[in-house]
RNA sequence: GGGCCCGUAGCUCAGUCGGUCAGAGCAGGGGACUCAUAAUCCCUUGGUCCCAGGUUCGAGUCCUGGCGGGCCUACCA
């Protein structure tokens, strides 16, 4: 059974810089689990949005020279663009800078500090002021060697003893672990999993949700005491619930809210499960609200040599490198629908994959241009010369069609299994194994030598019918991950509507006699000479 | 330093409970076909499963120790 509702989050991207890779695979991926839902009939909701505040966006700010205000306004539209061009879906874009936001981080912060979660205490540590972070004494004493362990031969640390404000993490960090054990929190992948219950196994203290104003102005204001901002974590991981109407005024709101929260499933990347999955399921259950069904933390496209795509760096200029992905340049070799199909099926969720233009551009002809698309080419001018540009109906379905119809619904019963596991490369597999068993039908049959006699003409339609009919199923198992293009294939194979999914998985959904479209070219190959050269 | 994870064909990756597990796709080689976007179909060359020990009748799989890589490790997010 689906489920009665779906709200899927992206991280709240973070506007220190400008996006990269990374952010585009977090948003097709959102975007593709959003679609699946919708395609099977599942009211969805799918937000996606920017953290503004914290130490890094005041000091990106500063360095250039404008305010941080200008700087989240410039990066929060690089990511509005991002979004645009990767033509996903959402329904919401929130930016913690928001007022809608902010108020509800106050009256967070409040009642924390009313129940108690939220105490004051002194802290002294070590503080490295060029890092502008505090130390622990062990990673001093042993990585640094009395300096900063991050550059011990070039930073010093200091001690500095000031009080700040703590939230009671370790008071829930036993109800965490007993949700994840029993599965009403569930972290995926199983690694995933393992890795926040020894991080809770290791032992939890309360967390530092205060920063010094002399340090940082750029924040959500304690309300109880205007010498400290809110830790940014704190600050965003809330925009999940406020963006649902979550402590905001009026019925409306707590309508809202009361339909979406909890969300089913933040899509996350690994580096940040620790806030996902200890900070943020420990926050609401101080302040007594459900935790999210799921969280799925994906993995990471790297580079030749192994290394993450998102941080720049630089390559030791080997004569034949490639100039490493931006998402533009993505954009720009592939189209819309080439790097959706490739971050949608570059690698199972969890797992990292080496990046390499001649792979991805292998996989977006082998799929789309050779795959999907020359089969909706050679089906449809066969059909318009053959079958009146008709759809021919689905007679004769013996043994030698069996193939084609099991492969059919396997791929639409991949698409709606989607809701449970999630797999999206599962669904891929499926198309992909459906238009390969169109191939071969077809090679079997040769539905073009029988068309020259008047004898074999039936057969020769009702192959083209039964390639058809399974060419469409495909595309409708598909049609999340490449929404724009398999549009056009599903007007051009006959269907007209809404989209319904229940109604169009059966292989007899178009009547014999339907007018078909031209073949349209929809997935043109990339030739080697698109790839950018170093 | 501690926690979690990864290492399988030229490339990207599957391998569930230890027993058809030596696999797929792509690339490479040969052939067929011609409806189609030189596409599709068939056949085919590739591997010390990172290394060394161990447990077992049997290890890609489990254990120990290396080597290489990644994330986190309470104030960068």
């Amino acid at each position: 059974m689906p489920p009665e509702r779906f709200y899927v989050t992206t991280p709240i991207y973070y506007v220190n810089d400008r996006p990269h890779v990374g952010h585009a695979y977090a948003s097709v991926l959102a975007d593709v689990l959003a679609g699946y839902h919708r395609l099977l009939g599942v009211p969805t909701w799918f937000l996606t949005g920017t953290d503004e505040h914290g130490q890094k966006v005041q000091d990106s700010a500063a360095a250039r020279g404008i305010s941080p205000q200008e700087h989240c306004d410039e990066m929060s539209a690089h990511f509005r663009a991002l979004l645009a061009r990767l033509e996903t879906r959402h329904d919401d874009f929130l930016r913690t800078t928001e007022e809608r936001h902010t108020r509800v981080v106050t009256r967070v912060l409040e009642r924390l500090h009313a129940s108690g979660d939220i105490y004051l205490a002194p802290y002294e540590g070590w503080y490295c002021a060029r890092c502008e972070r505090f130390w622990s004494e062990t990673d001093v004493r042993e990585r640094g060697g009395g300096r900063c362990p991050e550059f011990p031969d070039l930073h010093e640390v200091a001690r500095i003893a000031e009080d700040n404000y703590y939230f009671r993490m370790s008071a829930y960090a036993e109800r965490l672990r007993a949700a994840i054990e029993d599965g009403t929190f569930s972290i995926e992948p199983a690694k995933r999993r393992n890795e926040v219950l020894g991080f809770l196994a290791q032992g939890v203290a309360d967390l530092c949700i205060s920063r010094s104003r002399e340090r940082l102005t750029w924040g959500v204001p304690l309300p109880f005491d205007e010498r400290f901002v809110c830790y940014v974590w704190v600050d965003a991981l809330f925009n999940y619930e406020s963006a649902v109407g979550y402590l905001a005024d009026g019925a409306e709101a707590a309508a809202r809210h009361a339909r979406w929260w909890p969300a089913d499933v933040h899509v996350i990347g690994k580096d940040i499960l620790t806030t996902h999955a200890v900070y943020w399921p420990t926050l609401l259950l101080a302040v007594g609200e459900p935790l999210p069904r799921r969280i799925l933390a994906h993995g990471w496209l790297l580079d030749r040599q192994g290394g993450k795509l998102s941080k720049s760096k630089r390559l030791d200029a080997a004569a034949d490198e490639r100039p490493l992905p931006t998402v533009d340049g993505l954009l720009d070799v592939f189209g819309t629908d080439g790097t959706r199909w490739f971050l949608a099926t570059a690698m199972k969720p969890g797992d990292d994959t080496q990046f390499d233009w001649d792979v991805v551009r292998e996989r977006v002809n082998t799929d789309l241009a050779n795959g999907i698309g020359n089969t909706a080419n050679r089906l449809l001018k066969m059909a318009a010369g053959a079958c009146d540009g008709r759809f021919p109906g689905l007679p004769d379905a013996g043994p030698r069609e069996a193939p084609v119809r099991a492969a059919a619904e396997a791929a639409a019963a991949a698409a709606a299994a989607v809701p449970e596991t999630l797999d999206t490369l599962a669904v891929a597999a499926a198309v992909r194994g459906c238009i390969d068993a169109v191939s071969l039908y077809l090679s079997d049959e040769a539905p073009w030598k029988l068309v020259k006699t008047e004898a074999g003409l039936p057969r020769a339609r009702a192959v083209l019918g039964w390639s058809l009919a399974a060419l469409r199923v495909a595309a409708l198992a598909a049609e999340p991950i490449l929404p724009r293009a398999l549009g056009e294939l599903r007007a051009a194979l006959g269907v007209t509507g809404p989209l319904d999914f229940a109604r169009e998985r059966a292989l007899d959904a178009v009547p014999a006699g339907t007018p078909l479209g031209a073949p349209p070219n929809l997935f043109p190959r990339v030739p080697p000479e698109a790839i950018p050269s170093a």
